[in-house]
DNA sequence: ATGCATCGATGCATAATGTGCAACTTGGCC
DNA sequence: GGCCAAGTTGCACATTATGCATCGATGCAT
């Protein structure tokens, strides 16, 4: 898990410094504003080596949700194996969440030019989630089941998150969403209590 | 509904010329090696009115699902008033697959490089297929069930979808595996059957 | 430590993407 | 016909993105 030699080291520092440069530029200037040559200055990095870590100016930018989606899928792993598969994807957001820098996230999921890019590393973590289904079923990853179960979870998270970004941060509210539309997912969307 | 003037007609005609023949395009040299310059061409249009149309060569692509997705919620709210929500949606998309292009659909599903506009384009279909949904439950697109039905279900029926395109076209097959997936989201993902 | 092999950083060239702007053309309407 | 609105086009320009060659830093075996 550690990293080895000096030379990842700084692989991971430099990504790390690009990917938060462009988000306080971001910030700073508004997303549509910013350009790869000024992230690359503010790093202090060529232009050229920006595109060997990114590349695109909004996959840098979207990189730190990728990051969260990513420890949401090592905590799901990491909940107890007995533990029904949704109410462990419930706990590992909220366990994720409680650690994001909510002004950074809404930023990035305000803006239109992101979305794309945003949708895409759901997307791919998707198939990962999936297979961390899989496992603790023990079932194969090529199932039905678990790809829509990845799938369908990780929309329904997203479109609690989304709304609640729109609202001012609470996280006692986030937690509480959360519940409730995993909760709908779990008994169906066909009785439709709330 | 129809169209009034000629221009109006000519606007919809250029728009789907550029749609086609970035499609045509595509399939005759693969995704990544067509350019706008070609399509303008093909087209016989200037370049810089081919940016008039679509913001970029990704989106004139995916257009073709646009336009099937634009279907899809047409034929929802087709579907009769009493019907359940997941039933009607169930029909819509069997009906709208009935008479999709599956070369086509298959290159902008399989294209790494059109993921990012193609759920972006599902994204914002969402949102018209929750206030879809909200109206024909009587209830305000505001809620959350609406958002996080149309979206979730629309997720897995992309699922559905990808895994479909990976086998040999089998409309049987396809109604088959919707019918699965919507059963499942409507009996709830905690009690597994499948 | 020293030399070597590998990997990353950089500059350069170049193709391609997007957008603002102004001139020109066409369609719709009286 | 003739006017006004809307669409098309060319041009200039900034930006994005990639291939390629080179240089320097790192890691490793001896």
């Amino acid at each position: 898990m550690t990293v080895v030699g000096r030379r990842e080291r700084k692989k991971l520092a430099t990504r790390a410094a690009l990917r938060d440069a462009a988000l306080r530029l971001a910030l700073r200037h508004g997303v549509e504003h910013v350009t790869v040559e000024q992230i690359a200055a503010e790093t202090d990095i060529a232009v050229r080596t920006f595109f060997n870590y990114f590349s695109s100016k909004e996959e840098a930018m979207v990189a730190a949700v990728a990051a969260e989606a990513d420890a949401l899928i090592a905590e799901f792993r990491a909940r107890p194996p007995g533990e029904p598969v949704l109410a462990a994807l419930r706990e590992a957001v909220a366990c994720v969440m409680a650690v994001s820098d909510t002004e950074a996230l809404r930023l990035i999921v305000r803006a239109p030019s992101l979305l794309p890019q945003r949708l895409a590393v759901y997307a791919t973590r998707e198939k990962a989630l999936a297979e961390a289904i899989a496992d603790r079923l023990g079932r194969s990853p090529d199932d039905l089941y678990p790809a829509v179960c990845a799938a369908t979870a990780l929309t329904a998270m997203r479109v609690v998150l989304e709304r609640w970004l729109d609202q001012p941060a609470d996280h006692a509210a986030l937690r509480e969403q959360t519940e409730e539309v995993i909760g709908l997912l779990a008994a169906g969307l066909e009785r439709r209590l709330p």
